[in-house]
DNA sequence: CTGAAAGCGCTTACAG
DNA sequence: CTGAAAGCGCTTACAG
């Protein structure tokens, strides 16, 4: 019969506690806790003794206690503005996954873009003792409802926009959307058009500022981009628009960049509908590797992958680092992207026959 | 200028403490901090003189002291086992929100089907001394890759599969397929059709059989479902089988229940591909209501609504009963969903001419 | 090399 | 009606 908790030595008392360890390696508390925190200077058959009685009572210090003394909850706030979560449920898997192993954890704030909710839900933080916070958001040029700044720990802000001197995680956009220009080039394309969203959006015009300068620097032809909502029916526009002119007697695009996968996947139709066949006729690339929405194109989505699980990671570290007070350099950081290529832009075939 | 904290009459020490109302009331703090919590008896003065000393030094008890000292640490766990939160963070959100004014706060761990990083997760929510647990998954017909039973606090399950005798809340499918059809059937269909995902997932044998009853108990005629991936290319199928059987003589569908909204969406774009007009020709309904493929179907998709944020509060209440004891009735608890009527059932025409 | 004491911020019997 | 004391589980100077 195991005795997991080693409850059958100590009552049913929930868990060991070091007054347990203590009391079954016969020490005293404290020797109890330097052993096991490393700390202090004692012969090594003791601290040896008391790490045998702590594993044997499966003994887990209580991080409450250790956090009324220290002044450190190691717990964070994770602030999120995004109602379904695409994008900020896998940086926030990201950093939890990086937190875990130095200790810390995060209290989840869903705040629905209620400034309300968002102030209530910061102040149970503050209340918590919250080592730091990181907000994440929908949209990198929007601030969240709630002002973070000024609070007696430190933030990190991803995804979203946060004071000038705080320290902002972002993907790479340009970089990403310069890898996806250049493997259009490289896969031997000269007309390469861009469909994107609103050029409202900072993202837009990154984008579109990347795809513009590699087609210059490669010497290719500029083509008039087309932007509209971030939906399918931009892709419908953009290939009507693009292939009309067309029709007008200059040359049709072989590739187009797409400033996101619903686009793309617009796009993709509005081909097939015209009867030209993708990636043969036309090559297309997408931009947030959405799996759902590039697995569903067909051929499957070349993308660009944000990596924002990375990114959550990235942000953890951060964190931590201003937490325990080591420099961290202030500003927007920007983590690299990683082009996904499936069969719309010609690799990987396949299910292709 | 503003002295927020009441950091000029104690030093710039962090937060008041009980002792710093104490000393500004002039009572022990024994007294303060029963005069803050409504215990023991006083003169209504002393409360009150109290209360005010509080307010100005904008207390707030420190949970953590609080929680070290009642064994609760006002804190769940929320595990989930989804990758882009489409269901899950709607849930979240509601536990959050839910929990919020009852002072209880909320730790995220992603667990992305890894059952090692579960089990890390789960030892350090038990470490923080949650005082329960919320599951959440994807599909729930399917266990977390972790074992959540014989701990030594409650846990509630949500969309996500648990022991029979666990609390666990999910959608009433079957009654929000039912209305789906019944809102098929007012408006005057007689053939209703059904398309849905692999009928290995029980909320597609559930959805189907409520479909399948409704029909029958109207005295229409029964069709065969078409079944196939959670995908558009489903849509795509059905509409051929159930269109191209109408070539052979057979009379054809005049209402479509589909199973997911992608589907639903893939159905859609068949129809018109026939030269089908949705919803004159053919009325759709879709089941999620994922706003944004429901908001991007040509006309904008009617479908059924899981309501998941109320399924989180719900979440919530519950475990926090369990958790103080509480009655609860164990097994599965069924929430009602919402049909949200659009224009592909002939509701709210909105941008159509 | 080891332990007694103080203390983190709070609450709760128990005295007065 | 109010306060001194003990204690939640732990760590950290400080003595010995």
């Amino acid at each position: 019969l195991q005795d997991l908790f080693g409850a059958g030595a100590r009552g049913a008392a929930g868990p060991a506690t070091i007054h347990d360890v203590a009391l079954l390696a016969g020490v005293s508390i404290a020797t109890a806790s330097k052993a096991l925190n490393g700390s202090g200077r004692m012969k090594d058959e003791t601290r040896e003794r008391v790490r045998r009685a702590a594993a044997d009572l499966a003994f887990r210090p209580n991080p409450l206690a250790r956090a009324l003394l220290s002044r450190r909850s190691f717990a964070i706030g994770l602030l999120t503005n995004d109602t379904y979560g695409r994008f900020t449920l896998p940086v926030m898997a990201g950093v939890t996954e990086g937190l875990l192993d130095r200790g810390v954890s995060a209290f989840l704030c869903a705040i629905d873009d209620d400034p309300v909710l968002a102030q209530s839900h910061l102040d149970a933080l503050l209340d918590r003792r919250v080592d730091g916070i990181i907000a994440t958001g929908r949209r990198v040029d929007r601030p969240l409802p709630v002002a973070l700044d000024g609070l007696p720990v430190p933030v990190v802000y991803v995804l979203t926009e946060g004071p000038p001197d705080a320290v902002t995680l972002l993907p790479d956009e340009a970089q990403g959307a310069r890898e996806a220009v250049e493997h259009l080039i490289a896969s031997g394309r000269r007309r390469i058009a861009h469909a994107s969203g609103p050029d409202s959006f900072h993202v837009v015009r990154e984008r579109s500022a990347a795809w513009q300068a590699a087609i210059a620097e490669a010497g290719l032809p500029a083509i008039d981009p087309v932007h509209g909502p971030w939906s399918e029916a931009t892709g419908h526009t953009a290939v009507a628009r693009l292939w009309d002119a067309g029709s007008a007697g200059l040359p049709t695009p072989d590739a187009l960049f797409c400033g996101n996968d619903q686009i793309a996947r617009g796009a993709i139709d509005a081909l097939r509908e015209r009867g030209l066949e993708v990636p043969r006729d036309v090559v297309v690339v997408g931009f947030d590797n959405w799996e759902l929405v590039a697995r569903e194109t067909r051929p499957p989505l070349t993308s660009v992958d944000l990596n924002l699980k990375e990114l959550g990671r990235a942000a953890g570290r951060a964190l931590l680092a201003l937490v325990e007070g080591r420099p961290e350099p202030p500003g927007a950081r920007r983590l690299p992207c990683t082009l996904r290529v499936r069969e719309s832009s010609g690799g990987e075939p396949g299910e292709r026959a």
